[in-house]
DNA sequence: CAAAAAACTGACTCCCGGGTCAAGTTTTAA
DNA sequence: TTAAAACTTGACCCGGGAGTCAGTTTTTTG
């Protein structure tokens, strides 16, 4: 691929997924990807083929950082541990990634009409692992017998909501952004509840603190 | 006004609130709304003028079970008690108004572009109220020295999560929709992970049993 | 340095959906 | 009973936005 198409390609693909985070897929004219990219709206066409094209490349951008986000549950064996670091590499995609993170959100919302179904289907067994987890973990008495569902959906909703409700969130702190402390204070707050709602144990069968 | 009115008024509201739910704003049209209703597409137009303010007609619907979802916290002492009330509140909510809950839901992602500046203020007024609340029982050592912002948003987020994103909860459920017993446990969960996490006490000093 | 391939772009088409309207029918009120 | 008010509806208009295209310029390649 030459270096201009590349480069363009570039261009195109974070104009749109500001565009399509802040308006939705059915609001985005194209014209405005285009005037914000800085290129003619044929261009957007030269390079996308279409709207939906378009739109599917920015959903692709965020798969792969979603997808390993569950590193650390597959690699680390302490519950406590393994569970904090998801919670805060989650929130670290909310952070680095806010705009393709909401265009997601808001494709799951809609029942995932335009998502391909191999994604689908990675994602469908992703959250499988994340349960079978959970379920060896209070299996093993390392955590009390809650339910793996909704602490999942807990821990989603609770990480994902800082970049879908940014608007809302900046508004109640009253700030026009969060600052990287801000994101500390989330990850802390949440991993929190996790460990001692659940009564996480590490390894050798001691609470986890949670101060500090 | 008339009975043939109100009537009509109503079915139209109620097919609206679901189209606008699964499609978004934008993306919604008129006629669907109008076929969903069983009308010809002139009568959504002769009860509501614009597609705009039938879809101000659909938010208004949610927001007086929205404001007054903080009943528990106004008035029951025992925060351990205002609180599970507070989040199993949240939870009927996105359970008996799923299309409302989820249209509302959207416009607060979108920055509230059409939302009233006096409901806007009445839900700002609310979260102020909540987070004084918060910090009222942390300073009278009734529960820990947690961020009451954050714990909010995990509130919120949480809870409001069953209602936006119910086609990926069923999909993981493995169900094509949850029972009243689904809800109960997502209450149970959330109200367990709160109280135990911030280590929320009742008036009496002792830690409340969130087990049974 | 040709000539082919890639990139660029203004101007255009076409369709779809919001909104209107005028000519009806039904209901209400006096 | 009647006439005004409320309601109904198919047919229409119109603007805006997705997508196209042909002609041009720039870049690559042999």
């Amino acid at each position: 691929m030459s270096t201009i198409r590349k480069k363009n390609e570039a261009k195109i693909l974070k104009a749109a997924s500001q565009v399509f985070a802040s308006e939705g897929y059915a609001a985005t004219k194209t014209i405005d990807i285009a005037k914000l990219a800085g290129v003619p709206k044929a261009n957007v066409y030269y390079y996308f083929g279409n709207k939906e094209t378009l739109y599917s490349a920015v959903l692709e951008t965020i798969i792969e950082p979603l997808l390993s986000a569950t590193h650390p549950i597959e690699t680390i064996d302490n519950p406590a541990i393994a569970l904090t670091e998801y919670i805060k590499t989650k929130l670290i995609i909310s952070r680095d990634y806010p705009y393709a993170s909401k265009v997601f959100a808001n494709e799951i919302m809609r029942g995932s009409p335009l998502l391909s179904p191999e994604i689908r289907q990675r994602l469908m067994n992703q959250s499988t692992f994340l349960l079978d987890k959970f379920t060896q973990w209070i299996d093993a008495g390392q955590m009390d017998d809650v339910s793996p569902h909704h602490l999942l959906f807990m821990i989603w909703s609770s990480t994902q909501t800082y970049a879908d409700f940014s608007w809302q969130i900046n508004a109640v702190m009253g700030k026009s952004s969060l600052t990287a402390s801000d994101y500390d204070d989330a990850a802390h707050l949440i991993s929190q509840l996790v460990l001692k709602g659940c009564n996480v144990r590490s390894g050798d069968d001691t609470v986890i603190s949670t101060s500090g």
